[in-house]
RNA sequence: CGGGGCGUGGCCUAGUCCGGUAAGGCGCUCGCUUUGGGAGCGAGAGAUCACUGGUUCGAAUCCAGUCGCCCCGACCA
């Protein structure tokens, strides 16, 4: 019960706050094994709504869903070089079975590129079959340094989609296409704000030729990658033999792409949008929407409590998830209750309200309060939620614009970044040796080359040297 | 793997310097009074003081070692 207990603010400690929040809001508590976490109630119904919301935009462009075994004979993975160099220092890896030492020891699935296109390899024969439209939710498992709940532990809940078309075109045109369904979910549904953009190639993925991603820039200024999008090419259909006969009778390599996003959604969404009193969930994720406070002295109980469940029942019948707290505490111990869990909208509705047929609101995210006649309700909630979701859009939109900084110079790319933080448009030279020493100087890392960055002459904020384009560079989880 | 912090009822902490057989607050259970922004009184349950070894008549406390967790950095979604 996560009552009388103060947060910590996010102006005192982000990380502290972070963490806080995560426990005392009950999303989420740590497990017996340093990295993985459990995920509790609230954590898991955000997770379900986001995997609901996308799922149902994956069925739209024809995507499947499937389910490929976690474990992954090692050989497998050590097909494709530059993927299995990316993953090795991450690998979890089964050497017993059965009380006995295994053959050939097993990786958990860190991905699994290698053991999908090792079967399709036998699978795809004609152009017939293409393009192959596939995904899976499951969970994967990477070992990590250094972990932090939700936005990177060592297992976790995603998404991966695999496709393989017939030509390069359309594998390219399906990696941006799923970019865009998450973003979509991302600024539709979550209220957050994306860049998009493609990766530098040191920042791509091990073994792609193209990574997108969508960046979103949470309260402390950082970058969060938020899902990701790769065009890999023929990479994995050499590296596997999945070849087909195209319409001249031709055999050829399929092109294929991936594309992920996971429960480090669930902590953007956090650092995104919660405050000092805790959550704050956008109507169209949130778990409940409404929460219903009868608030009454013994006398009256019945009548209130009557009054509160006829409400719900309305409201519940209009299509929200609505929650009457009946709890014997303090009314005010249900508000900072639910303002802790993020409830958008809490409707106060005591013996005052119900004389007068009224009810009270309290919007989560403003914190403003208005009383309304109860035959109004259903009339006037959509449009409150309505407008909640656009403002919480436009608030995290205009946070993020107004730390997102034009430099020109490396001293003032420093300057800006030590003082303001935030993120920095910049002029880059293409190089791997400015990105790496910009990096180990700053701690910022180029996040993406945005698709928006209009073509522009500039030099070099490093080295000097002619630049067609400005790119995003920030700090990153 | 480096740097920092911390392990004491479910939670937060005091007690550790200076050894004497575990304390307070919150939460929990029961009863009564309360209920519009963190209520009150009464009764009650709940702890191998992270672990192992040592010193001692006696260890939460001293010594040695081990383990775990969190934070900050290097690796990554």
């Amino acid at each position: 019960m996560a009552i009388n207990q103060k947060l910590t603010k996010r102006s005192d400690d982000f990380a502290k706050w972070y963490n806080e929040l995560i426990l005392k809001s009950e999303l989420a508590d740590y497990s017996p094994v340093r990295g993985c976490m459990i995920i509790l109630p609230l954590g898991y119904a955000l997770w379900e709504n986001v995997q609901r919301l996308m799922d149902q935009e994956f069925k739209k462009t024809q995507v499947e869903n499937v389910y490929f075994p976690a474990l992954i004979p090692l050989s497998l993975l050590q097909k494709e070089a530059e993927h299995v160099e990316g993953f090795s220092p991450q690998l979890a890896v089964v050497t017993h079975g059965g009380g006995k030492e295994l053959a050939e020891p097993l990786v958990i699935r860190p991905t699994s590129e290698t053991i999908i296109w090792q079967y399709y390899a036998d699978r795809l024969q004609s152009y017939r079959q293409l393009p192959l439209l596939i995904n899976q939710w499951c969970n994967v498992m990477r070992w990590e340094m250094r972990t932090r709940l939700f936005l990177r532990t060592t297992e976790f809940l995603w998404q991966e989609g695999h496709t393989a078309h017939a030509t390069p075109a359309e594998a390219e045109e399906r990696a941006l296409m799923m970019l865009g369904v998450y973003r979509k979910v991302l600024e539709e549904y979550m209220a957050i704000p994306c860049y998009q953009g493609v990766k530098s190639s040191q920042e791509k993925f091990a073994g792609a030729e193209n990574s997108y991603s969508l960046e979103v820039m949470v309260q402390d200024f950082k970058a969060v990658q938020a899902a990701t999008s790769h065009n890999f090419g023929q990479r994995f259909s050499k590296a596997f033999g999945v070849t087909f006969l195209n319409e001249q009778d031709e055999r050829q390599h399929v092109y294929t792409t991936s594309w992920g996003s996971s429960t480090r959604l669930i902590g953007t969404l956090v650092m995104v949008h919660a405050d000092d009193r805790g959550l704050v969930l956008p109507p169209r994720i949130a778990r409940t929407q409404i929460v219903i406070v009868p608030i009454s002295d013994s006398e009256n109980r019945k009548r209130v409590f009557d009054a509160a469940g006829k409400l719900e029942n309305t409201l519940r019948e209009q299509g929200y998830t609505v929650k009457a707290d009946y709890r014997d505490i303090k009314p005010v111990h249900k508000f900072y209750d639910w303002e802790l869990r993020g409830v958008p909208l809490r409707i106060e509705i005591g013996l005052k309200e119900v004389t007068a047929e009224e009810a009270t609101l309290v919007q989560r995210d403003t914190g403003k309060k208005m009383t309304v006649r109860q035959a109004e309700l259903s009339e006037l909630i959509p449009g409150i939620f309505e407008e909640m979701q656009r403002r919480m859009f436009e608030r995290a939109l205009q946070f993020r614009d107004e730390h997102t900084y034009v430099v020109n110079s490396f001293k003032e790319f420093r300057e800006v970044l030590e003082e303001k933080k935030g993120f920095l448009r910049a002029h880059w030279c293409g190089s791997n040796s400015c990105e790496n020493d910009i990096k180990s100087e700053t701690e910022a890392t180029i996040r993406t080359i945005p698709f928006d960055s209009e073509p522009e002459t500039g030099e070099c904020v490093y080295c000097g040297k002619p630049s067609g384009r400005r790119v995003l560079f920030a700090k990153a989880y």
